[in-house]
DNA sequence: CGTTATGTTGAGCTCCCTCAAGGTTGGTGG
DNA sequence: CCACCAACCTTGAGGGAGCTCAACATAACG
């Protein structure tokens, strides 16, 4: 079986060839290769690396520039007035950071690295020059703005449901969002599999549950839908049932891309 | 008591000289005067009313034009697989609804009126000639910015807190969203009192709690904190109060405004 | 002046939090 | 290789915040 899974795993575009944001905009946003290889280029020139609970961006500071993450995870985090800290988003590989950095705010949360965490970087100035790559300035903004519909999701969703609805739609959620970087491989028996540095400690918070009644949920979930997290992945053995049981609808996340490639991938 | 209500209340801008957005920008997004006229202009240009209940936007049909409310409240919504609705967002006087149209999307939410309102519109192609007003253009991307900031601490709110504080610091955020605007009005005895259509249905859901309980939660709030809501008005009466009670900040919504005339106008 | 929406109050129940105590894993140094 | 330590995971018991159901009061409205 591990052989089975780190031979999948290592199947996702290497990210120095093609970043799964690329990958993302191409396969579902209907970006021309050649404009997906320009933003490749982009981002190979300018990286940084980021260590395990360091920082991406501090609390406060105004930037002028984002960043795309090429590999591992990050959180996106307010700090609550009594000390207290909540997770308001996750950033997946390929996902963008502070989009609204390009207008040089000081922002009201902060974002931390989970496991390491390599990014690039785009100014806002180069952001301005690829107007003449018009596709792909849209689809960034596209990203924009799901991530603008993700976040109205997680409310709605702690805002109405229970604790195991609201912990089984991170997980599909997240299973989504991985699958369009192509990061999310089918199993054998048709389970889902996919890497995830986040503790139970994360996955509780950003679902807004004690870290315990996370643990609980987690172990309903396994029961009723095969879910097994060990070794920092995470597989799903039964994607749909999980779907229908938190009545998860992937399509605020999808927009306008053509829905028929999504359909497919998920029929 | 009700003819200086009357009084103060009427001393809001007129919106037909003034729009509610338009005072804004100029008293806490530097823009000048004449471009915030230039968009009255083009707001005045392009009207439309709608009733209470009746959709500004509908769910799924993708727009090309933004909305900005000139007169009267509406809200956003979204529909639980359950068939329950929740209540993402609250668009008051002078804000901005569906930014995210400008990419001609479809939306995941439809946004309702609450009661009467009076609507200007935007096409997709005015809002690109606005980049000719390069504050004016940029301060409406500020207020997009600033929709994301306040659906974070929505979430963050009804993630951590319990329901007197959620229901406490809405009711600072609407305050404080009202006040930039010049719609909230300083009572005799330094309580502050503003109009507000919504039912203790529309409080409750949009802070994550039943109805039964919302109207527990604003009887305690009336006791501790002077809050009176009758007639479609709110009155805070110990308004730094509530805001201690519910750790409120209100930089999240007030951006890189010159903070300066924030800090005096809640001095 | 009935009718409908909204506000108000009570009682019981349940989901989830808190506190507490292990157990397990992985990394680190002797 | 083993001892140790620090995260992380797991399980139990008790209590409380808030939900649901049910009834009634009051206000808005034609």
């Amino acid at each position: 079986m591990p052989d089975l899974v780190d031979t999948l795993v290592n199947e996702r575009p290497s990210a120095l060839q093609t970043s799964f944001l690329a990958h993302k905009l191409v396969a579902h946003r209907n970006v021309h290769d050649a404009d997906a290889r320009h933003l490749d280029t982009i981002l190979r020139r300018n990286q940084r690396t980021v260590e395990p609970g360091t920082p991406l961006m501090e609390l406060g500071s105004p930037h002028s520039e984002i960043h795309i993450i090429l590999e591992g995870w990050a959180l996106r985090r307010k700090i609550m007035p009594g000390g207290a800290s909540q997770i308001v988003a996750l950033h997946l590989p390929g996902d963008i950071c502070e989009f609204n950095a390009v207008l040089g705010t000081a922002s009201d949360t902060e974002t931390i690295a989970v496991d390491r965490v390599r990014a690039g970087t785009i100014s806002a100035r180069a952001l301005n020059e690829l107007a003449t790559h018009p596709r792909l300035s849209r689809a960034l903004w596209l990203e924009a703005m799901a991530s603008g519909s993700i976040q109205r999701q997680w409310f709605a969703n702690i805002a109405c449901a229970n604790a195991a609805s609201r912990m089984a739609h991170l997980l599909c959620e997240l299973e989504l969002r991985l699958d369009l970087m192509g990061a999310s491989q089918t199993q054998r028996g048709g389970g889902r599999l996919f890497a995830c540095p986040l503790t139970q400690m994360h996955l509780g918070n950003a679902a807004a549950m004690s870290v315990e009644h996370a643990n609980r949920t987690l172990a309903q979930l396994r029961r009723q839908f095969g879910l097994v997290a060990r070794n920092g992945q995470i597989e799903i053995g039964d994607l749909p049932a999980l779907q229908a049981f938190c009545g998860f609808d992937g399509s605020y996340i999808a927009l306008e891309t053509n829905n028929r490639a999504l359909a497919m991938a998920h029929n």
